[in-house]
This record gives structure tokens, sequence and C-alpha cells, in this order.
DNA sequence: CTGACCATGTCCGAAAATGGCCAGACATTG
DNA sequence: CAATGTCTGGCCATTTTCGGACATGGTCAG
């Protein structure tokens, strides 16, 4: 379990990665729950430390507009339906959003609307795992563990190829 | 053996010595166990009137929160056990507190925690040995001779300086 | 010597609380 | 009329909380 800290513009993300894959991308208000150190630079050289710098690497060119799918092996822990959730999560394509409830359809599990706002909340692997792509029925954003205007930051950049 | 009633604010402490040390310190609940007669004054000159007196003093200066540790001779009677729990209470640290279990462990009999326990509430020389810095390993106060109110009591006061 | 106390701690299951929601029923505006 | 905002009850996985059962060791009474 390697951490690191990332930046880009005012998006701080804090990531952490074992021999297997990526286990979390957190946001200040979570990184507690990562369990890990983390530091600002890579000395040694494992193959953590190598899925580390080439995440790195990808989301400087997401926030970069040049990048729209990612490409890093993920070791992401969590209960069964978790594990549903965030599968669906990994479907929605780059650009577009769908609702909690939609999501519920999807896992075949139509009722389990407000569960799926937790597991979403849940989600180890922001960014990468799209959790911001889900937003209310109605059209409203929902809430996001990042904080809203993150939220609304990386829908626009989605939306409009540059804020 | 001489006993002297002490006061301070709504706490109520029957003190008793003799030639050799305090030999007690109790509280309304448990006075009866010291088996001696209380006076609020003291007229006689005595070895045990002079311990009584300089505990009356740092006691005072204990509750003013002045004073974080007694120099007082002590003559406390008990088994062995109970003699090495209370020893591991003199160590504990003002404002600092720890679970029946850690005392269990430091006198080598990490299973005896209920036996602590006991021994604990058989302690003849409340706050000087500073049974109250015993609680729960999950955080919450257990029990105490004097009852619980006076426990919290001393620990806020041993916490903020002051109520 | 036996058995019954306890100022505890651990485990486990059940019950209650907690959320990144949603639809429907109303009230309030322009 | 819309269009918009507020409230309400229902839904469900997870987390937290709570209570009982058991293990455990020293004392004390009989």
């Amino acid at each position: 379990m390697t951490g690191l800290i990332y930046e880009h513009g005012s998006v701080t993300l804090y990531l952490v990665a074992n021999e297997k894959g990526l286990c979390g991308v957190w946001h200040e208000q979570t990184k507690l729950r990562a369990g890990a150190t983390f530091t600002r630079e890579l000395k040694e050289k494992t193959p953590a430390t190598k899925i580390l710098k080439e995440t790195k690497k990808q989301l400087d060119e997401y926030f970069a507009g040049q990048r729209q799918t990612f490409e890093i092996p993920l070791d992401m822990r969590g209960t069964d339906f978790q594990k549903k959730v965030w599968a669906e999560l990994a479907k929605i394509p780059f650009g577009e959003t769908l609702s909690y409830r939609d999501i519920a359809k999807k896992i075949k599990n139509e009722k389990a609307v407000r569960a799926v706002g937790t597991a979403n909340g849940r989600n180890p692997v922001s960014i990468l795992v799209p959790c911001h792509r889900v937003i209310q029925a109605n059209g409203t954003l929902g809430g996001y563990a990042g904080g809203l205007s993150l939220k609304e930051f990386l829908l626009d950049l989605e939306k409009t190829g540059r804020i």
C-alpha cells in the first residue's frame, strides 16, 4: 500500500495502490478512509509505484481534455452489492450521465435506489470509476464525496471538453 | 487510627491514618469499611494527625487545580494481588487513563481483568491512589466506589484543569 | 474446598439509525 | 395554467448500537 498526493489545478487527489492495482483515489474529505500514508514524491521502484505513476500520467491527460477512458488495473474492495454498482459505473461513457435509479435498474434491483446512492458514495476509485456521472432523476446533481462543485466541474469538463 | 472528615465543595472524604502513614481515603458509601470513628477537627498532636493535616492540605491543592501528584506516606493493607494492582494505579499520570485490561497486562496477568476491577474497588486510598483513572476498554467509565458522577468529575478536573 | 460474587472483555445476533434517492401530493408563484 | 419548491412515506444495503451469553481470575463466606 503506497500513497501519492496528486494535484492538478485546484483539484487534489490521494492515490493508493498495491502490487495488484490501484486501490483508491480519494478526496481530501475522505482520504482518512484510505488508511494509508501519502507522499508527494515516489522514490522507490515497486509494482505499486509504477501503477501510481501511470495513474498520474493518465489523470494529467484527462484533466487536459486529452483522455476519455482509463487503462489501469484496479483492486477495489467492497461487498458484492457495491461491486455490482461500481461495475455499472465503469460502463457509463465519458460525457454522459445516468440517474441513481438507472443504476438500480441495471443491477436488477430497481428499488435499491437509495442503497445505490450510498454504494456510490463508497466508491474507492473516484474519477477513474466515474461516480460523478450519476445524478438525480430530476436532473439536479445529488451528492459527491469530493464536494458538489467538483462534481459540477468534472461534468462540465466532460461535456464541453474544457471548463 | 485517627479519622478526619474532609470536605471540598460537594465532595466529602473520610481520611484515616496511623503513625506509619495514610491508611485510607473513603467515600460516604464505603466509609464503614474503614472501621474508624471520624471527627471534623484534630485537637491532639500525634504522628497520625500530622499526616492527616498534610493530606488535607494536599487535597485542597489538588481540588484547586494546583497539584498533580501527592507526597504522603501510605500504609495500605491488602493481598499480594491487590498490592500489585494498586502499585500500577499509582503509576498512571495525572490526566491520563488506562483500561482494566491495561492494568492486567502490566501485572503480567492479562486474563485477570475482572479481578483487577474488584481489586480496584478495594483500593483503600481513593484519589491519592488514582483508581478513578481506570476505565473500560471501550471508553465508557466503568464503576467507582464514590459514584460514577464523582469519577466523571475527577476525570474532567484532570483533563480540563478545572470543571 | 466450593461456589457465588464482581468497578471486565469478547463475540454474535438483532434492532435501530443512516444515507450522494424518488415519486406523488400540495402550495406558491408569474 | 405551467413551473418550481417543499414535504412525506417508502425503499434498501450498510453501519452502528445494544444486549445477552460466555470466559476468566481473585476474594470472601460458608
